[in-house]
DNA sequence: GTCTATATTATGATAGAC
DNA sequence: GTCTATCATAATATAGAC
């Protein structure tokens, strides 16, 4: 039928349209926060009118909210995924592939780490809403593997949670791509250098684990 | 003479102007960036008129530049104190002090990282003035540290522009307080945190060095 | 569901009195 | 050097046609 392809459906229209807003949506906020991000500019990269913005979500703050749980729930989702491919195989393993997972993700897509560094500064209301509705579970779960770790004997010595502040601060390297780029004139990209990031972090915190990948 | 107090002499009061604007420019920038800042809050904060930004810089990207040149200056202050206070001693040595002096610099100042992160995000004309003026030659001064610390077999192995990263991307935790504040429940503000997590850095990045402090 | 038109507020910068 | 007054522009959000 002519008239059910996916741009004519409703429905789909819709979700094509909230779509496009809340990819563009990701990129700006994650870029410059979200001050400074207009819905003025996210509705121009997405190629719509600004108005309609308003029209699907009732504001800019319930757009950030939006983008956020979208590009948060992708960072779940991929690090449930391996949680669940790594069911039975020995902890400190899942620990190692874990946090390989997390810096992978990170370097894939940088605005996670961008979201939690803009709003990261000052307290306020969507500093918190993050927190608690997607970070602190994240953050706990990592440092409790660090302690098991630690009492395996493959983890570094130190306080947990600074031991997973190391991790977390060592994806700088992905979240301010343009002046890495300037830094390691464009080296960081290449992907054995993101291999053998990930293997020096890993080295680094988790020092007598078995090594999964070699 | 009564003529002559701090705030009736032109040029002292003009120094005192520019002081309370730069310290508010500092704080603002820093806190949500260039776009975000709005010479009216910084004004505000510094409790001056907002047409006396325009008079005194001109533009407000003049007023970013003095308030970075400014900042990154008294950060360049403290590590040439430093170096120069380390004259003669063994080049090991300075290396550990130096980068430990940039990590408790970081703590007291976190605005320096925060300038940084927010204009690494995107290639642009501020990200290239600032980098090319300031951060390039600390940066590459600690990766010809790292490798010469390698070399003497003190640093960790892996590329040392990787290394570097490790530890710029250490202050994450200094950088985003607020966060930081949530996730450890204020434990990382405490003087003797800090003093355990510069020696839990510098140890994982020079695991072999003579150590300086104990 | 998307459009045009617009209300309201806030922005960076300028003009001119003192 | 600092003030008041103001301009031109851009911001978020609303109203109503289609």
């Amino acid at each position: 039928m002519a008239s059910s392809t996916a741009e004519s459906r409703p429905q789909a229209r819709t979700a094509a349209t909230r779509d496009k807003i809340e990819r563009s949506a990701m990129a700006a906020f994650s870029e410059v926060g979200f001050d400074a991000a207009s819905t003025r500019e996210i509705a121009r990269r997405a190629d719509v009118k600004q108005q309609l913005i308003t029209y699907h979500y009732g504001s800019k703050l319930e757009l950030w909210k939006a983008a956020v749980d979208r590009l948060f729930g992708e960072f779940a989702d991929r690090l449930n995924t391996r949680r669940i491919g790594l069911e039975g195989v020995d902890e400190s393993t899942q620990t190692w592939l874990l946090l390989r997972e997390f810096i992978l993700f990170s370097a894939e897509r940088p605005q996670v780490a961008r979201f939690m560094m803009h709003e990261g500064a000052v307290p306020g209301p969507r500093l918190t809403w993050l927190y608690e509705r997607h970070t602190r579970k994240f953050f706990e779960d990592l440092v409790g593997r660090i302690k098991r770790a630690q009492q395996s004997g493959i983890a570094a010595e130190g306080d947990p949670m600074q031991l997973v502040y190391i991790v977390l601060g060592a994806v700088a390297m992905f979240s301010h791509p343009a002046e890495a780029d300037l830094m390691t004139k464009g080296l960081s990209r290449k992907p054995e250098s993101l291999e053998r990031y990930v293997e020096l972090v890993l080295r680094l915190v988790l020092p007598d684990a078995p090594s999964p990948s070699g």
